[in-house]
DNA sequence: GCAAATTAATGATTTATTCAAG
DNA sequence: CTTGAATAAATCATTAATTTGC
């Protein structure tokens, strides 16, 4: 995990908790000012410098659209999968949009 | 426990158990396929659909974040108030008001 | 002990985001 | 800038635990 004297910078929870709170609040990459002003608030928690942040943005930003592309893969090779088993589930999924116009109780297809 | 003519599913113990396995096994979101093949395993315990499977892990995976996100805020308080109490140097609260992100919708000035 | 009343858990819906494609 | 696809966050609604007065 982050040993005692490890070479590289491990943030703690509530640093982590912060610089995602901000990511969500529109920080995506923050210029040298902002930087400044996150590490110095987060040196509170913690060591930390300047390009720990410039880094972690840079990560973040990256891995999320990483996890995102993934995402968007595995769908396109399960396609074929699904359309298999569009007959058989009683599935919601994925990100079902179950505009429930009038009440139509069963939600889903039903095609037990 | 479960009413006859009850308008939602109650999973039985060993379905929950299964599906608390399962989780901390690493399925945390599992896509069309999986649920299916999950479904179809959790039968045999009860009566059960995809749509049930598929909302669990969506529960239980926000649920869980929502515990952990609830001990570090408390901890942020705790230690925001020590600080305040020891250099009461009100953190000049940067650039960065993380105005609680469902608050306003433009989220941000965006410097970037 | 036992229900009615109240509170906590949790299943199901809705709403707000995110990223990227057009 | 708008929209599509997928989700996560927030919320609603119902069931289970529990508390309370008898």
């Amino acid at each position: 995990m982050c040993p005692a004297g490890s070479s590289r910078w491990c943030p703690t929870p509530e640093q982590v908790m912060i610089l995602e709170e901000m990511y969500r609040s529109g920080v995506k990459t923050p210029n040298a000012t902002q930087i400044q002003q996150i590490t110095s608030h987060l040196s509170f928690y913690g060591k930390i410098e300047g390009k720990n942040v410039f880094y972690w943005f840079q990560n973040h930003k990256a891995r999320e659209r990483q996890k995102l592309r993934r995402k968007l893969t595995k769908q396109l090779q399960l396609q074929q999968q699904q359309l298999f088993h569009h007959y058989f589930d009683s599935l919601p999924s994925p990100a079902f949009q179950h505009h429930s116009y009038y009440n139509s109780p069963p939600p889903f297809p039903q095609v037990t």
